[in-house]
This record gives C-alpha cells, structure tokens and sequence, in this order.
DNA sequence: CTGAAAGCGCTTACAG
DNA sequence: CTGAAAGCGCTTACAG
C-alpha cells in the first residue's frame, strides 16, 4: 500500500478527508487539516500527478514548444531560457509549472506537438517560432487546447498570440537610415519560412514605398538566423556591383558575423557602411563600433504570453480580464555608432 | 464517451483488444490490428498519458532539470539545447521523449525537483551542474528514481555520472604554460558551489607541485561563470603587484570578458598575457588572437548521459549492459595564438 | 484470438 | 465535518 491510501491509514482516517485536507477544501477541520498537513511533510507525501490529472483532466503544467533545430542549438540562443523566467514568475502564482518540450530536428513538429498534447501532459501550450502556414496552430484550435503563440501565422483562425514589432523595427529603421542620407538600404532576412521574415520585409518595403524609393530584391540577402548566416549576407552584398550604403539585420546574431566578413574586406561598420542589429543581444556588445539596435526584455515578454495564454483558459481567466488578444511587443531604438556617419550625397 | 471506450464502439470490438493492438502485443489478429491502427489514425486517438501512467506505472519520460538562473539566462548557455539533441537521439530509440524542467532562480532546487518526482511525471531524471554538497542527488537515491548527473558531487551516495575531465584540461594547460615558461599561472574559477571548480582546482595544484611550483592563492581568482566574470577576473588581475604572466579560464565565455578588460588595460592576449580558456566556442571564436582552448562534442556527450541512464534502468539495461558506471569526458586541446608566445626568463 | 473485469491513485459528489 | 463509493482512461492477468 502506498500514496494517499498509506497516508490516510497511517493517519486512521479516510483518503477522502486527507485528499481535501491537502487540497485546501474549506470543510476540514482545523486540527485535522494540521496533522494531515504535517503527516505529509513527514512522510514526503505528494500525490501522484497521474491520479489526480485523470480524476481531475487537468495537469497544472504549460508547455512551451521548442524546436531545437541544429541552427538553434549551435548559436546558442539564449532566448528561451530568458523567456521561462518570465513565464514562472506568472505561471507560479497559479501553482502551474512549466516544462519544455524540445522537439528533435528529425521529427515533424506537428506529430511531436500532437502527441504531446493527446498525452494530456500540458493544460496549455505555448508555441514559439510561427511559420507562415503552420499546422501546428491549426492542430491547436482543432484540439481545443488553450494556447498562445510567438509570433503570428497564417493558420490557426483565431488565437492569441503576442509578437515582436518587427513593423515597428523595420519602419524606425528605415526613416532613421533615410534621415542620414542613404538611399540603397539592404536587409539580411532569415531564409526559412518563419513568419517574422514576412512581416519584416513588408514592413521595410512600406517604409520604403513611404520615402519613395523602389523596393530593389538584390538588396534582401536571404540567409540564416544565425552569426554564419550574417556573414553571408556580409559576403554576398560585397559581391554586388552597386553596394548598398546600409544594412538591416532581422535577427540578433547576425552581427557579428556580417562585422567579421566586413573587417576580412576592410569595410568598416558606420564608416563604410551603416548597420542596424535587431535585438540587444550581451554576445554583441563587444561589436566595435557599438551596434546600433533594439532593446526588449525577454523577460517580460514571457510575463505577457503567460498572462495572454492565461486568460484564454476557463480556469484562470477571471485574473486575466483581457481575454484573448494579440499584442505587438514594442522594442526600443538604442542608437550606437555603426549607423552614425551622415552619408554624402 | 472518449478515449480508448470510444474507439472500441467504433469498431465494435472490446477496449481490451483496441490497446492490445495498439501496444503491439503478440497475441491479436493481424487484420483486427490493422483495422484498430487505421481507426486509430483516422481518429487521431491517442493514449490518455495519465491513463497508462497509472496502470504501468511509468511515463516514457526522462526529465533533464536545469536551473535557469538569471546567469545561466543572460549569457545565453546553449549547452542545454546541443545537450537536447544527443539526449533525444538515445531516448527516441526507445520511445522515451525528453522534457526539459527549468526550475525557477526563487525556489529552491531540490524541493523543485522532489515536486517533479512526487508527482510521478518521468521515469529518469538527469540532473546538471551538480554542486560539491547537492542535496538533490539525496532525494534521488532515496526516491529510488533511476537518475545520471552530468558532474560529480560528494553526496548522494554510488550513482552513475559523466563528468568532463577537469583534471585533465587543468594538467595539459598547465603543462603547457611551464613547458612556454610561465611560472606565474593564474586561474579564474567559479565563485560558486559548482563542483568543478573543486575539481579543476584540485588539478591544478598537483600540476603546480608535479613541476614544483608553489600554489599562490591570490592567483585564484573566484568570479561569475559569465563573460563579466571574466571581465572581472581581469581586472583584478590588473590590480596585483606581482602579475602572473599567464591564465586559464574554467567557463568558455569568460574569455570575452577578459579580452574585453585587457584590451582596455592595453594588454594584448598571446604577446603581455597567455590565455587558455575552456570549451571551444562559437561565440569565442572571433577572438583576435585566436583562443587556445578545448574541444569536446555537446552531442556526443548527450548520447553517452542518455545511455548511461538507461543503463541504470532495469526496463532498459539489456540494451545497455555496461551498467552503472561513471565516466570522465575527455576534451582535445585546440591551440590558438593567445598563449602562442615563450616567456622569456 | 477476444472479452469482461480488476485496479493503478486520486478527487469529489453524496449521504450522514 | 467525515466516510464510503464512484469513476477518470488505461493495461493486463484471466477465462474462454
């Protein structure tokens, strides 16, 4: 005999009044609730999570969906660690617990997700890193489960979904070069079909079309989120006849990277070349001369998905009186010196 | 009426025949098997994971704990998601998957990790960073839950581990360094209860005294296992009458830091310093002048964690005869030019 | 080869 | 305030 049956012979009395003890049920006795309560901490008595999910259908624990792609994991991305800080701090007050399910390279993520999910592990999901079409959302919405996502898509219908203000980045970015005289401005976007490459893109050609200069595709260097991935677009605009005078970079590692290929040419960042990173990023703060980017605090990020994956469930929306929304995360500029040259006309 | 009850109706056979044939059992028709898969599929059913947990007894899932400390986060560790990777190609043999338990800075670890047991949510635990005392690892070997740590600890009694070989890596620095000259050899190790500071340390003073050289301790300097530690280390380095003429890092991003420091003091890595830093890094590698550091496969050392694991798993261990045990992880030195130069006597 | 039944550990109406 | 009992979704001896 063990678990809560052990606990209550142990006791003399029945598993129902432990069971409601423990669970804080307000028609307990005062004593009878302390020496259950201390009977547990004695024995180390938690109850088993597969009894009380399959009593209950309910978990506590949110999922947050990683794909750790090959990419990913060798640049390091120390995003989502910065994210499950945020997500706990709120997640934590509910008595809800996060876990990451990493989903192998190998492995089609839609199968992963699905399996996962029809386990029942998770009450909830977040999902981070939306492609364009995403069957994941599409399972989601499909399966009823509470989730929230990173980014926007196209799938999924209706969803609440926080993302970063790429529009945003992509706009302030734009005027500022503009404002500095240049003209031929080149983006280096990831070459895969994460949502936020779209948005970006959209955003640069609006800004653009906005000052009245032509959207030229030879100035977009489609390549890898990734430091290797700033270096070839570094490369391949070096080998362009009429160069662009400035550079937007749509993921943070990108920098450095397109410095290195930039210093192998003896083009200097803000001398020869104007460049914009994305976010503020502690791996590039070494960057000489000092990047000009974006600041955000992933940490915060990960309280504002908790709380938009929250109100979407039945359980907790009464905290969470917004319910389901879509938010775009703002990022502020923080000027450096590798856009600080006025370009000559 | 779901799950398994619905499917059988479906098909108009017993529940106990449905899970038969999908479990893979020897004893049901192969056309009764095919029909079940199909429905299967076609309903998208799969098992109630609370369901089979409370029968069997197990989960399929090994839990890889890591303490996402606002360190560990701001500098962006990738060793947790390359880990995943190697992790996950040992387990899927098996149908294992891997869930990944961040526990919050705020609460305390072992009580996190007795939470995540108590609640029977995996079958294996592996455990990371292990402390000189970690208490975690006494909880594991009570709970009587098969568990590997990646570290050695003096608690928690006979386990299975994989270490890195700190000693190792302390004695070829070291010998190193003596055999270019050096007789003054500091070293930054982590101001932490990490267990591989200990070890390192260990190391280096037997390979102090093996060439009869006496340990200084204000040559230890005991700062964060981050790139500002490694600033740190540097600059109270700066400080000292008696400058040592060379270093070695025991955390790969340290080094950022410490050329940072150095580069501000006007001291060139490799012509005023020799510097040996830890484990090869991407983020490191655009160091001028190129770091003398240590190669190892994250990857690899996942695949020998995941099956030294399942060696000490009694549903798994045939596949893995070789037992408990414990292994010491050996790392390549990889020279570079920042300890390139001889000391002149 | 299949079905009927027990039981994994819990929580929760229900009765007292 | 407490106990007895049902039942969450599954797997697995057991009987046929």
């Amino acid at each position: 005999m063990k678990g809560i049956r052990q606990l209550a012979k142990h006791l003399d009395i029945s598993i129902g009044t432990v069971s409601r003890a423990l669970n804080g049920k307000a028609d307990v006795n005062a004593e009878t609730r302390q020496r259950v309560l201390a009977a547990a901490v004695e024995l180390g008595y938690v109850a088993n999570q597969s009894g009380r999910s399959l009593r209950q259908g309910t978990t506590n624990v949110i999922g947050l969906m990683m794909e750790s792609s090959k990419e990913t994991n060798e640049n390091g991305d120390n995003f989502f660690l910065g994210l499950t800080s945020g997500l706990q701090s709120v997640l934590s007050r509910h008595k809800l617990d996060l876990i990451m399910l990493p989903c192998p390279s190998e492995e089609d993520p839609t199968e992963y997700l699905q399996r996962m999910v029809a386990r029942g592990i998770v009450d909830g999901m977040i999902i981070s890193a939306t492609q364009r079409i995403d069957h994941r959302l599409d399972l989601l919405s499909r399966t009823k489960i509470p989730f929230v996502t990173l980014g926007r898509s196209q799938s999924g219908g209706e969803y609440s979904w926080v993302d970063l203000d790429f529009d945003g980045v992509a706009n302030s970015s734009v005027d500022r070069l503009i404002a500095k005289g240049h003209r031929r401005i080149a983006v280096a976007a990831p070459s895969n079909d994460v949502n936020l490459g779209y948005i970006f893109l959209d955003g640069y050609r609006n800004a653009l079309k906005r000052h009245g200069i032509a959207y030229d595709p030879s100035l977009v260097f489609r390549v890898k989120s990734s430091e290797q991935g700033g270096y070839q677009a570094a490369h391949e605009m070096l080998l362009l006849d009429d160069r662009p005078t400035a550079i937007i970079l749509i993921y943070e590692l990108m920098a450095i990277g397109l410095y290195r290929r930039l210093t192998e040419a003896g083009v200097i960042p803000g001398r020869d070349l104007a460049v914009i990173g994305f976010r503020e990023e502690p791996r590039a703060k070494f960057l000489q001369p000092t990047l000009t980017c974006f600041r955000m605090s992933v940490r915060d990020l990960g309280v504002e998905l908790a709380e938009t994956l929250l109100a979407t469930m039945p359980a907790y929306a009464s905290f969470y009186p917004k319910g389901a929304c879509n938010t775009i995360w703002p990022l502020e500029l923080v000027p450096g010196e590798s856009d600080g040259f006025e370009r000559k006309p």
